[in-house]
DNA sequence: CAGTATCCTCGCAGATACTG
DNA sequence: CAGTATCTGCGAGGATACTG
């Protein structure tokens, strides 16, 4: 019968969940505080399918937190840009970063164990590394805004100390 | 095939998201807040099905964000508390909690609008209303923590004015 | 480039039966 | 009560072809 849904939970997390819990909705919106506004930009950076990212910012647009606008006057193309209500996701983005930082990646480390698919049994998972193998620690994992980051974006990231992503 | 993996993103958000950014995980975490610790606890809470219930614990136990202990001494009962790395996922709730008090029933609030899957048209969603039908105010949608609640989450939820969910 | 439409696969989830 | 095992199905998500 397919996932429940949330949406009438008396309760701002299912809510919240609801809005943009699924698994690439919250990546999308990190990626538009980097700067990404066009179709492409998010298709590439994330690797989505096409049909999927589509639904996604339809539904962002649906939910407010997204605006999609004619890039140029009268033009054919359009971009996708964070509302106020957008914006407002950066503490939770920067809430997640955080926690990961402490106990992922961080001190609180320990090597996470999956689930192997295919035998069932536990393993434990690839640590985070560079391409020549060695381990990354938490100040290499911050992401910088991109150059398409707005004012706006870039004035929220400064303030309160929240620094990168 | 299938979804894909976020955990070899260099990036805590993604990271994050691996860990507990499925549709039951977090609130799994936020019943667990309030109290919930046997396996009995979350089902009736969440009217999640025992499958799903028994492979999130799983999962949540292997990330280190619950541990399982027996709950008497030499007993075949279980029950599953939030570690340390689990309780410090009270900011992510938080923040999510307070994005949704201000954009999805606060001020800001705007109906949103849902597609409607037998028709493909677009239909405001439902408000949240009690069971007369009044719609609900910020102040009625927080959830008090339960009698099961730690000393240790109660002390969590108190400091910082963070309030109850 | 920016999507839409279609097909297909598998993961997620519900229901239920079963076990200690 | 606390799970595990199995069956089933929806639907999310990937790949690709197609359109303006």
């Amino acid at each position: 019968m397919g996932r429940k849904r949330f949406g009438d939970m008396n309760c701002g997390i299912a809510q919240a969940l609801e809005a943009f819990g699924d698994w690439w909705t919250l990546l999308i919106v990190r990626d538009a505080f980097f700067g990404a506004r066009r179709f492409g930009d998010f298709e590439t950076n994330l690797g989505i399918a096409k049909n999927i990212l589509s639904d996604r910012l339809q539904r962002l647009v649906e939910h407010g937190i997204f605006s999609k606008q004619p890039v140029a006057e009268s033009a054919q193309r359009f971009e996708y840009r964070l509302t106020e209500k957008g914006e407002a996701l950066l503490p939770v983005l920067t809430t997640l970063r955080d926690w990961s930082d402490e106990w992922v990646f961080g001190k609180g480390h320990e090597p996470v164990i999956v689930k192997d698919r295919a035998t069932n049994r536990r393993i434990p998972r690839m640590r985070v590394t560079d391409v020549d193998g060695r381990p990354l620690g938490r100040r290499d994992l911050r992401t910088e805004p991109g150059p398409g980051a707005s004012q706006q974006t870039l004035r929220l990231l400064e303030r309160r100390r929240q620094g990168p992503l």
